[in-house]
DNA sequence: ATAGTATGTTACCGATCGGTAACATCCCGT
DNA sequence: ACGGGATGTTACCGATCGGTAACATACTAT
């Protein structure tokens, strides 16, 4: 859906269903056989939105199978990638949440669910990975993780792609290392 | 301004010029003898909670004058506070910046100059605060900051506040012990 | 009391938007 | 060739919104 990039620019209200229709080189009358309302499209959207970016959770579980330290490391490596390659305008879904403040909106449901399901993952990992604290460490993760987008704007996508994946980086060194000297001390 | 309430919570652009003097208990028409536009009314919103944002920052100088790790600690626990008061509906700003993708919208320019100042703080308080790599460690900061917000809807805001206020405590403690490591090396 | 200013009221304009009806057209299988 | 389902076109509806004009009212100072 290459509408989804007017959403993304412009902003889900800024966008008219006619233009949306025009970059999907269809029409509106033609969309509406489709779809039944405009936030139905929405919601179509931030569908697909969501389902990319866990389609990227099983790749990343793939290429690092019982290796949760080296998923968080490459999940790091990607956002920061994403944020190489974005300049300008935050998440799609941080936006979409802010354009959509009716807690009752379809769409708003599917990501509210996504960012749960995000967040257990990253506990999970944190679990998996040994830390000492693994809710401390997710929400950490998580924070920087939502926080990235957002700051890019005042401080540089690419710096901010950078520390954060050497944050990520020097936590789990720093978790190795604990880990190693409470061994040390018991064993 | 009672009036901003409603841009926050039901969003800039879901809330007409009408419903705005109505919650500024005084009619459209006088509305716009003071403000010459709906853009101009949000930007005055912005700039007043930016204006706030920065009086906190000068409070915080005043009460830890010469103490820059203080000053971090101390404005992690507000934010904390902030996040428990919150509940629901994310930061204010950060709605705006999704809601205004117009980059010459004044109202986003005013944000953009707040954020660099933002920014610009952390950074030199890290480095008063003698952290080893200041342009990381404030990065850091950034990134919790704005990502406190966004991602206390799926692990919810307390938690999140006393996560927040935890991870700054232990960079602080963190860079403490370090720096007296290395000064008892080369001591 | 009066003049002048700030505020309230009503009605309206033009534009935009989401959504639909009716009809024309195209494409494809048979 | 033909028939039918999908797509395109145009025009329109009702609602909402930002913004304004014209006029009425309230308040305040002298």
């Amino acid at each position: 859906m290459a509408a989804g990039d007017l959403f993304h620019k412009q902003g889900i209200r800024g966008v008219g269903v006619e233009a949306i229709a025009e970059a999907a080189q269809t029409n509106k009358m033609t969309l509406y056989r489709y779809f039944a309302s405009k936030d139905e499209l929405i919601t179509e959207w931030v569908r697909g939105i969501v389902a990319h970016k866990e389609e990227g959770w099983k790749d990343l579980d793939a290429r690092h199978r019982g290796d949760p330290e080296g998923q968080l490391q490459d999940w790091s490596r990607r956002t920061a990638a994403q944020l190489r390659a974005m300049e300008e305008r935050g998440s799609a879904l941080g936006n979409a949440f802010a354009e959509l403040p009716d807690p009752n909106h379809p769409a708003r449901r599917v990501m509210k669910e996504h960012k749960l399901r995000a967040h257990k993952r990253v506990v999970r990992l944190c679990k998996a990975a040994g830390f000492q604290d693994p809710a401390l460490s997710a929400d950490l993760f998580s924070m920087m993780l939502e926080g990235a987008h957002s700051c890019g704007q005042s401080v540089g996508m690419r710096q901010i792609g950078e520390h954060l994946v050497r944050v990520v980086d020097l936590m789990i060194e720093n978790s190795r290392q604990q880990r190693a000297e409470r061994a040390q001390r018991a064993g």
